[in-house]
DNA sequence: TTGAATTTATTGATATATCAATTATATTTG
DNA sequence: CAAATATAATTGATATATCAATAAATTCAA
């Protein structure tokens, strides 16, 4: 009853993370030079071209001081520029170089793919029903900012 | 139709780890100071006493050099022992202490009541249809050992 | 308009993730 | 049985996760 295999997070992380780990051996096969997660990053740059570190930790549900060590080592490999923001010192402006730019092109199919294969068999209602759940989850687990306030 | 957030994948991962954060919380709010993964780790020992570091890896999707680490943390403190095993010298027999167990003890109560307040709302039905999705999924990702040897 | 509070980001410390190389022991097989 | 192979675990290197402390710039408020 109180066994891990019965428990749904713990399914969540295994299915979870061997996804990944196919994402990722797929990317590399197609000779993607890159981690998942720092195509997050520059996919969210890509959707969202005047996002704040701040924003964008809390948006692929990182630290920000992840998301500073990324960007750091996405500036090293050339996939983003970094340069002091216009309006807001304190910020700084990422930008996508044309490599940046043609690592997300190069990804658009695998990452289609990767999910086609990943959901082969899956209907569009039961994802429907997943997608509902997380976001019931998400919502209980989220902090309730003002229960007592009431 | 390509955003992020329309990605079961991303929405997947932004649940467990609300998920992850909710629960750490709570364990220290209820004065037990050990990670969700040192817990899991001696909660497996407990459920499998003979199992190999290897083994416990694979049971918690977890690489074998991430569980030697591991457990050398929860060796210095004083949850669990490491000795040689009888008979094959190459592994270690793992136990937990007096003190490892009263953390699973303490933890029952604190996980049980988490994954209540997580699952509010939610539907034995529903809980079904999403256990059966992560099981295709988990299926669909897994190495297909001899695809080209057919 | 100055001083307090807030926001944006970095850095240090420690835990975990992952890969590759290595060590020690066991098992298989020629 | 000795040599080759396989298994169990560790270690080093690098990436990411998380927390706390700090620094710099901005905003707010008295």
């Amino acid at each position: 009853m109180d066994k891990l295999d019965n428990i749904i997070f713990y399914n969540l992380e295994k299915t979870i993370k061997s996804y990944r780990q196919f994402a990722q051996a797929n990317c590399l096969k197609a000779g993607v030079e890159i981690t998942i997660d720092q195509w997050l990053v520059l996919k969210t740059i890509g959707e969202y071209p005047d996002i704040t570190q701040h924003q964008l930790a809390g948006r692929i549900f990182k630290d920000v001081a992840s998301v500073t060590r990324m960007i750091e080592l996405l500036v090293t490999k050339d996939l983003l520029y970094r340069k002091s923001h216009a309006e807001d010192r304190r910020r700084f402006t990422l930008t996508l170089s044309d490599e940046g730019r043609k690592v997300l092109e190069l990804m658009r199919p695998i990452s289609l793919s990767n999910r086609r294969q990943a959901l082969e068999g899956v209907t569009e209602t039961e994802l429907q029903t997943v997608q509902q759940v997380l976001q019931k989850i998400l919502h209980n687990v989220s902090k309730e900012v003002d229960e007592k306030s009431v």
